[in-house]
DNA sequence: CCAGTGCCTTGACTTAAGTCAAAAAAGCGT
DNA sequence: ACGCTTTTTTGACTTAAGTCAAGGCACTGG
């Protein structure tokens, strides 16, 4: 049981919280544990509360009519997720499913917003998450809009190489399938712009690693790219 | 200077709070009066507070290295806008510039991060609009990746009429130049599509107003669809 | 070792939407 | 009403990226 209570400290979210505060987080949360595969949520769904992965993955995505869908978000250990409609209206506006086994800890709505209200510095952690992720959503529409897809895988590449601190090879932790849909794109799309950067040298691709051998290449396609 | 106050009662971001609160607010809000076209801040720029639009018009927008621009948002009375990096980071994610002279209300951050602090209710009112905002990009992200042009004129006409309040007609408020960007595309594109609609007997043009010769025709459209 | 499944790649084709250029229409101030 | 600017429309052309269909590859379990 001590667990959760460590996972809980460990969330960016709850930082700087005292430790009354995260016993009172304790006090709330609850255990969920799913398979691979599991749908969280559905888009309309009601809310009655929110999300953190305390382990594995969950893809936040979107569906269209005839069913091709667009990957928002890929959300590991920490990351809270579905917390939208606590703050604004009560419906899901988007799906969640684990894409790996998942431990999730669930806190109900009404007790949050309680503590919340008793917190401040509670609220403002939230306030940020919110923000960034406001911020990444204003990348995300940018790249959509104004940019064509190598230009935006180029960004995911130059993204994972800092969040993954190398600059001479970077590992896909999804598939190029999940990628592809996180790009907004699709798989055969993304296979024929993979290749394409082969051949200029910007990159080399074995399975899930791509060796970066161009990275100030890819920098630029990122900015202000085509590929020709 | 009575207005000033007036003004703050009316922003939705303030509803519920005390005389006291409202005070307090009226107190660090500092006036800005822009003529049209005037660039408020460009992206990247350092942040020390945010915006409330108390009259006027405003758009929020993306520039991409070739120069072409996607418009985000466009607030009017009442709306905030740059609140991001009051609570992320410090740096503006897009461009702001005024549509028509426009009246602002200025918060500077320190000032207004200390009223949240000692109020509860305003954070949450915070974190309902942050979470509508996250809401709005949920939706206009899934209509860039899914949905053709076509399918997100429709969507935004629809839109209009509920907001509107009208099943016959709706009147646009932008210029077209201005809703090509809103929608991610161009103007010519918009333009070649207005037409295509018209001919398919979904609407009727003149200027900035938009007849609705079917609405269902409209709906069915923004859901699913391909125009022929 | 082989069959089977899921993932990825390739090829031929189609199409939505962007570019460039020019004309037409609408606004605006004097 | 006039000339000027800005916005909108139209046409011809190009291109990025999607569709459909097939094949290859790789990992799994019997």
């Amino acid at each position: 049981m001590e667990k959760i209570l460590q996972i809980i400290s460990d969330v960016p979210l709850f930082n700087g919280l005292s430790e009354d505060h995260l016993n009172d987080l304790r006090q709330i949360a609850i255990d969920k544990f799913c398979n691979k595969g599991k749908t969280i949520f559905l888009e309309g769904d009601a809310c009655n509360g929110f999300y953190i992965v305390a382990d594995g993955k969950v893809k936040i995505y979107k569906v269209s009519f005839e069913g091709k869908e667009h990957i928002l978000h890929i959300y590991g250990p920490g990351n809270p997720f579905g917390e939208v409609p606590v703050f604004a209206g009560k419906k899901f506006p988007a799906n969640a499913q684990t894409l790996l086994k998942s431990h999730l800890l669930f806190f109900p709505r009404t007790a949050f917003v309680d503590l919340i209200s008793q917190n401040p510095s509670l609220a403002l952690n939230m306030l940020a998450v919110l923000s960034m992720r406001l911020r990444q959503f204003t990348v995300q529409i940018e790249n959509l809009s104004l940019k064509e897809v190598p230009g935006r895988l180029a960004s995911y590449l130059v993204y994972l190489s800092q969040e993954q601190a190398r600059t001479d090879m970077v590992t896909l932790n999804i598939s190029k399938g999940q990628l592809a849909s996180l790009l907004g794109t699709i798989p055969e799309t993304l296979s024929r712009i993979l290749t394409k950067m082969s051949q200029q040298h910007l990159i080399d691709t074995s399975g899930r690693n791509i060796i970066l051998k161009d990275l100030s290449g890819l920098e630029d396609l990122a900015e202000h790219g085509k590929l020709q």
